[in-house]
DNA sequence: GGCCAATAACTTGTACGCAATTCAATATCT
DNA sequence: AGATATTGAATTGCGTACAAGTTATTGGCC
C-alpha cells in the first residue's frame, strides 16, 4: 500500500519532461512517418484498385510466385489472421488465386492471376514516384533502410528473447 | 484493348526485379518496423489497460493538458475520425475528460484526469524499456529519429504541394 | 491402424486509420 | 440582421493488425 509519498517535484529539472517528449521518441517518429508513406501511396495505388498492404503482398508475390499464406507472411510480418481476409479480397479481385496444396492440404497456395503480373511495370512507376516524394538520395535511401531494418531485427531479437 | 503485346522478358536482366524488391524498399521496412514496435510496446503497455496510439495521446497531453481534438491531432498527425473513438475510450476507461470548450462550443476539450496524471511516472518506465530494446546507443537513437522526422515532413511537404 | 500433438489457415472480436459525409456552431459578407 | 461559407467533431463504411479460439490436416508414436 505505498501511495507515492510526495508528488514532491524535483528541485532542478530542466526539461519539464525527462524522456517523454513525443518529438523526441523514435517510436513515434516511425509511427508517424508510416502512417505518412501510407497516405502518400494511397492516391497512386487508388487507380489500381489497391491499397498499400496488398501492393506488398504484391511485391512478394512478384518476386516470388505461387507461396502459401504462412511463407507470406514470413515475408510481411503479418500473421494469417491479417492476411486471410486480404487475400480473399484480392482474390474477389481478381488478383490473384487461392488453393489448396495438393500434397499438404493445410496450406493454401497464393498465386497471381496473369491481371496481377501485368500489373508488374506500372508498380515500378509507383516506386519510383514514392522515392521522389522523400527528397532523399538513392545513397540516402539505401542508409535509411540498412538502418531501420536493423532496428527491426534488433526488435525482433529482443522480443523472441523474451 | 491492347493486351500486353509479349510477355517477352528482357535478355539480361541481372536483378530479375529492378526497383522493386520489398526488403530494399524504405516504405517497407518503416511500415514493418513500426508495426514491429507497435507489437513490443503492447505487453508494456496492457498492464495499464492502454493500447499504443492511447500511450501516444498521454505523451502530448502530460506536455500540455486540455488540448482540443484537432489540436491533438495536429501533434499526432491523426484526424478526428481516430481520435473521437480514441478518446472516448480512453474516457471510458477513466484516463481523460471530453468538454464542449465555453467560448466555442464546437470545440471539444480533452483533459487529464488525476488517474493519468499519476501514471506518468510508470510511462517513463516503458519507454526506458523500449529504448532499450532498440539496442541502440543514445546517438543513435537520436540521430535516426532526426532523419526519419525529416523524411516525414518532406512526405508532408510534398504532400501539400500536391 | 488408432491416438495425440503439432501445424496451417480460418474465424471472431477489438482497436485503429482514414475518406467521405453529416451536423452544429461560428465567422463572413452584404 | 440574414444568407452563406467555414470550421470542428462526430459518424459511417472499409480495410487493416492482432490476440484468442476453432477446425481440418498431417506427423509421430504405440
Amino acid at each position: 500500500m505505498s501511495s507515492p509519498r510526495s508528488p514532491n517535484t524535483r528541485p532542478n529539472m530542466r526539461s519539464a519532461n525527462p524522456g517523454l517528449q513525443l518529438d523526441g521518441q523514435l517510436c513515434f517518429a516511425l509511427y508517424s512517418t508510416s502512417l505518412a508513406l501510407t497516405r502518400q501511396y494511397k492516391p497512386l495505388l487508388e487507380p489500381l484498385g489497391l491499397t498499400y498492404p496488398q501492393y506488398l503482398a504484391l511485391l512478394v508475390l512478384w518476386e516470388r510466385d505461387a507461396l502459401s499464406v504462412s511463407e507470406l507472411g514470413q515475408r510481411l510480418f503479418l500473421d494469417s489472421g491479417t492476411l486471410t481476409p486480404l487475400l480473399k479480397r484480392m482474390e474477389a479481385a481478381g488478383w490473384l488465386t487461392r488453393t489448396r496444396a495438393v500434397d499438404d492440404e493445410r496450406r493454401v497456395i497464393v498465386a497471381l492471376t496473369p491481371a496481377a503480373q501485368a500489373l508488374r511495370k506500372q508498380a515500378q512507376t509507383v516506386s519510383r514516384q514514392l522515392a521522389k516524394s522523400t527528397g532523399c538520395s538513392a545513397d540516402e535511401l539505401v542508409d535509411l533502410t540498412r538502418r531501420v531494418q536493423q532496428l527491426r531485427s534488433q526488435l525482433q531479437a529482443d522480443a523472441s528473447a523474451q
